[in-house]
RNA sequence: GGAAGAGUGUCCGAGUGGUUUAAGGAACUGGUCUUGAAAACCAGCGACGGGGAAACCCGUCCGUGAGUUCGAAUCUCACCUCUUCCGCCA
């Protein structure tokens, strides 16, 4: 969500930022909006003022014993109170409309993200570790746990379809491992506190962080209303909703391990083969709130610790910023990290760790009391650290032996009960 | 799912139709005192919005929304949330 005070003060700034993400300007409608209706509110707090002044004589007439002062006045304010009725009824709706506009009007992009209107416009930061050598022909990940036996599509099919998958065995404790593993490393190295959070949350969770109420086809919903989370960023950011925090609270750094849940409409035919894109999967998240003026160097901190999962795994990677154009709704800046998978050979995305400034703080009301000072709205970041799924995924492509075994990642054989192989 | 009770500012909490301008306390900030700290005392201190160069003025907000009234934290209705009890249940 927007300041008005922004729009107002910078409306070209604003709309050059709404630009950079392709969209058209939006500041000359909101600000005939909102002038009119700051009108309205002046028309109207002035005979409210009134109102309170007259209602207030009257007492005073009544104590008085003085009937004609008194009806006097209430006639006067009997007069006032259908215009105060009407432009009260008018300025909810006026407010309504703009509160409208405003929620599906996504962030801007920070001055130091990249021009361009899609994914060809992201920047390489950097690159790290090598791809695996291999001297036979890398399989891809479904191809390897299908020979396995323990990754079942079909099953799944039976009973959920598409987009849904089974694992088995070995592989569904290679899950369990690596998010154990990840979750230790970022509660352990990074001082993240480990969350276990709700899956289904009300409408206003999920207009506080974004998904609402532009993205609702992309989310699954209970008979009873309740959505379920396509991301732990959503219980995890809400945490802090309605509240005010203390300075010295901040940052909080909260972790979840979670599955997501999304609809993928408008993805068909997109990664229709394999776990890269579900309807359900598992990711281990990351949350931090911070002051305005820690919420850049966090970002930071966030995108490394993710990074550090892979170093740890042994994985090849390399780190994008996304430019304007390819960002989400809520981000001012959004690092990707994409790992090497050999048997589709192409970098994937495996992590999008995002920067928000204040724009979910506001439409969740979060809020800090700085040491000297008025209340400030805090920052949010969020990211993944990492996506489970495709981490299993990584590992399976990078770690073929080229005879169907999966070597496992010394970093992962203590949450495999020390084995070292999948396979036989 | 049923019944009863509750929801007031950062927190606790008083307040059943008109000087409530939301009492009082805590926390916090500044000061006095003190070798220093604590305690005590003094002073300041809600959020959001509108107007104004500023001092300051005005409005809204007592879970949310709608109503009654000249006037609502206070009365009515609906909804939400929490607590307790009952039911069901891993």
């Amino acid at each position: 969500m927007h300041d008005l005070k922004f729009i107002r003060d910078e409306p070209a700034a604003f709309d050059q930022g709404l630009k950079r993400r392709n969209i058209e300007p939006e500041s000359a409608k909101i600000l005939r909006r909102d002038s009119e209706l700051r009108a309205l509110q002046t028309r109207l707090q002035q005979a409210q003022a009134r109102r309170n002044e007259a209602s207030k004589l009257i007492g005073h007439a009544k104590a008085k014993k003085d009937e004609a002062q008194a009806s006097a006045l209430m006639a006067e304010v009997s007069g006032l109170k259908r215009e105060i009725q009407e432009g009260e009824e008018r300025e909810r709706l006026d407010q309504a409309v703009l509160q409208a506009i405003l929620a599906t009007i996504p962030n801007l992009p920070a001055s130091d993200v990249p021009e361009g209107r899609d994914e060809t416009g992201n920047v390489e930061l950097r690159r790290v570790g090598q791809a695996p050598g291999m001297n036979f022909s890398p399989k891809e990940h479904f191809d390897l746990g299908e020979q396995l036996g323990l990754m079942d599509f079909e099953a799944a099919g039976r009973m959920s379809g598409s987009r849904f998958v089974v694992l088995k065995g070995q592989l569904a404790r290679l899950e369990r491992a690596i998010a154990s593993f990840m979750l230790d490393l970022h509660t352990g190295t990074f001082g993240y506190q480990e969350i276990a959070p709700p899956y289904l949350v009300r409408d206003d969770a999920m207009f506080g962080t974004g998904q609402l109420p532009k993205f609702a086809d992309d989310l699954f919903r209970t008979t009873l209303a309740h959505w379920l989370i396509p991301t732990s960023e959503v219980p995890l950011t809400n945490l802090v909703r309605e509240q005010m925090l203390e300075e010295a609270q901040l940052p909080i750094r909260v972790t979840a391990h979670t599955p997501c849940f999304r609809a993928e409409a408008g993805a068909a035919g997109k990664d229709t083969r394999g776990m890269i894109r579900m309807h359900q999967f598992s990711k281990v998240e990351l949350v931090s709130i911070t002051t305005p003026e820690q919420s850049r160097d966090e970002h930071e901190r966030m995108t490394a610790a993710a990074e550090e999962v892979l170093k740890r795994l042994g994985l090849h990677f390399r780190t994008m910023v996304l430019c304007a154009g390819d960002m989400g709704f809520a981000a001012i800046k959004t690092y990707d990290i994409e790992v090497w998978l050999p048997g589709q050979k192409a970098f994937r995305e495996i992590s999008s760790c995002s920067a928000c400034g204040d724009f979910q703080a506001r439409r969740m009301n979060a809020r800090y009391r700085p040491a000297d000072g008025r209340p400030r709205f805090v920052h949010t970041l969020n990211g993944s650290g990492l996506a489970v799924g495709r981490t299993l995924v990584a590992v399976l492509e990078n770690y073929q032996d080229g005879n169907g075994r999966i070597a496992i990642p010394d970093a992962l054989q203590p949450y495999m009960g020390g084995a070292t192989h999948i396979g036989s």
